[in-house]
DNA sequence: CTGTGTGCAAACTCTTTGCATAAGT
DNA sequence: ACTTATGCAAAGAGTTTGCACACAG
């Protein structure tokens, strides 16, 4: 055998409640057939365009929000002006290029956090980012 | 004795290449008066103006982006669309309200990161931002 | 005085919204 | 058919920029 069958995108989006569209469909496809990514709405909107499913930049929001709120993708906390979308929804963590604003996954390492705090009464850890913001090495 | 005695904002900034311009040092007795703190352009703002400083806007975006650059305060990875500025610029992290967009520093606790994974080739590491990300607790 | 810093308003970028048209079930 | 999604263009929010005036040294 070759590997699992993912769920397929349609089955996704209807367990989700959206109605498997031609666009919804399209960039479920892009966010996930190509493993863990991170990307940009005007990103994924030029990947969309270029395969030839000439979607709207306002649908590709749309369609994020609407991921994000399925739990398919989340969004990433940098410090950035842009928003980042992660399809990987499990815990995980970042490399973030200051200045050219680029995202990486840090690679298989066993970070581990300890000793998380307690959160405050009546809110609950929705989740722990870290970002480990990078720059260029500097040889003075 | 009460304590340490603070370095003034003035000295601070001259050995930053600033001059202690009236709007510089008042925003700056505001970020580091009362401890650290974590704001957007727009609360420094209406502070100094509320304290009968009537700084613009703009002064307090270039006057915030110097101070960072100055490495006196620090920005914020944190997914809002606003920027957070934090005064302290030792390493420490933070809650993060959902839907509020707030920012809460994690009180004392013994939070550590153990395996941080080395830097890509050419590159160091600026800062570890661990942020964690709170929403109001369900009991369904 | 001379060079910086500040304020204002306009420009820019990213994101959201309203509404007519198109597509899914 | 009926409902929901899409596209477009305009509006919003946050941030940056250009230039005349003001202030620090």
């Amino acid at each position: 055998m070759t590997g699992e069958t993912p769920i397929s995108i349609e089955v996704r989006l209807r367990s989700a409640g959206l109605r498997p569209t031609r666009q919804r469909v399209a960039l479920g496809d892009l966010l996930f057939a190509k493993g863990d990514r991170h990307l940009t709405v005007e990103e994924l909107h030029e990947e969309a365009v270029t395969a030839g499913v000439p979607v709207s930049l306002a649908t590709v929001y749309n369609t994020l929000h609407q991921f994000t709120e399925a739990g398919m993708i989340r969004v990433l906390a940098v410090e950035s002006a842009k928003t980042y979308f992660d399809t990987n929804v499990s815990d995980h963590h970042h490399f973030f290029v200051e200045g050219e604003n680029e995202v990486l996954d840090i690679p298989i390492s066993n970070l581990t956090i300890d000793n998380l705090p307690p959160p405050p009464e009546g809110m609950e850890i929705a989740h722990v980012d870290v970002v480990i913001r990078l720059r260029p090495k500097q040889q003075d």
